[in-house]
DNA sequence: ACCTGAACACCGTTCAAGT
DNA sequence: ACCTGAACACCGTTCAAGT
């Protein structure tokens, strides 16, 4: 019959399949990206592929299979590059900072993959359209949060509630590609830099109570 | 003190078609929050206002506009909420304090404005679908920004950029109905103590250049 | 297995027609 | 002025039919 489309697990797919999928998202990434999300339809993605808009059907379950491979693959990349940039760290203060400078470089560089994340990120108030989409963002709160738990175990943050923390560090973060869509000019160094030193001071442990370290 | 809060230009309404418009709004955000945006159609809205589909094309120009009506009534309810809430703050350091504080308990006790807001607020990208939702967003950052360039000036906070301090604050607070929904049994008191706590670390000057204090 | 194009129910919007 | 319901072009999805 039909291919199996549960977009998370990775079934076996054939090379023409695979290929098919990687192509179709990366039309849908520029689409949304260029138009919108109230002006990306099937027939729009499949002009820009040049393929038939029953075909993407018969790839994806539907839309939200699709919109939900979209916000998989974007996250993968951006996991690669965000991994990479923090590399071996030898603090979590340090990690924390790369990590929030390498999200902050990420956008810059990403700019129509982190837009079209934006686009699709959108709400949480849909039960079953977004449902993998917020296990997506809840897998990316799980990690903030452990690398905050980590740092306060070793002594190097202040005492806060890691996942109230990593709810409001990712809000900052997501607002990131919309503040360098409204100003493309904007310094992103120094962005970054503003970025990254504002949540040092806000997870710190105070001065007076920093007494041992290393 | 607070700066005008333009909600949409006043066009001169009929009683009965101000009403209408109302009746509509109301019912676009009840169903934007139950169903969420996808879900959302004019045919479920008027069925919920026990009105034809037509009606809403003939008062609004489109869906895009009755959107954006939303959104704006949306916001000032939250604006004369917020201004309540900070009052005649002495310092600006406590107007931030109240203003965060004042944001959580609103999203708490208006969950389902804040969730219809989230379902629209979405993402940047389109070119005409949100013209004037970016420009509502503009203006909040606007607000926030010109709270803390005048904190600054004041000598109360810290060297940064108000706008990027602004964008920064924004994102931690839109990211706060996503979590009160995911998590509807969070402590809202504890949350609003922990991030009104940490944008006062955040933005403070530091301890040992505070000199001077009126 | 892979892909197309027609068919279907639904969408936002328009508009002739009613009050 | 206010409102309806039919008509229109478009949407996502299905499916018989082709390779």
């Amino acid at each position: 019959m039909r291919p199996r489309n549960g977009a998370i697990d990775q079934k076996a797919r054939s090379f023409i399949e695979a290929a098919r999928r990687d192509q179709i998202v990366q039309a849908a990434v520029e689409i949304l990206s260029e138009l919108g999300y109230a002006k990306t339809s099937f027939a729009r993605i499949a002009e820009h592929a040049g393929i038939s808009a029953g075909l993407i059907s018969y790839h994806f379950d539907n839309k939200s299979d699709l919109f939900q491979q979209v916000v998989a693959d974007i996250n993968a990349l951006m996991d690669g590059w965000l991994t990479e940039h923090i590399g071996d760290a030898d603090t979590y203060r340090e990690a924390l900072r790369r990590l929030i400078e390498g999200f902050v470089l990420f956008c810059d560089s990403h700019r129509a993959h982190v837009l079209a994340l934006g686009q699709l990120l959108a709400g949480v108030g849909g039960q079953e359209n977004g449902e993998l989409v917020r296990s997506q963002r809840e897998q990316s709160v799980g990690q903030i949060e452990q690398m905050l738990r980590e740092g306060q175990e070793h002594g190097e943050f202040r005492d806060f509630s890691p996942r109230f923390m990593a709810v409001t560090l990712l809000g900052s973060l997501e607002a990131i590609p919309g503040e360098l869509f409204a100003r493309p000019g904007t310094d992103v160094a120094a962005y970054a830099k503003e970025l990254s030193m504002t949540y040092d001071l806000a997870v710190r442990r105070s001065r007076l109570r920093r007494i041992t370290r290393g």
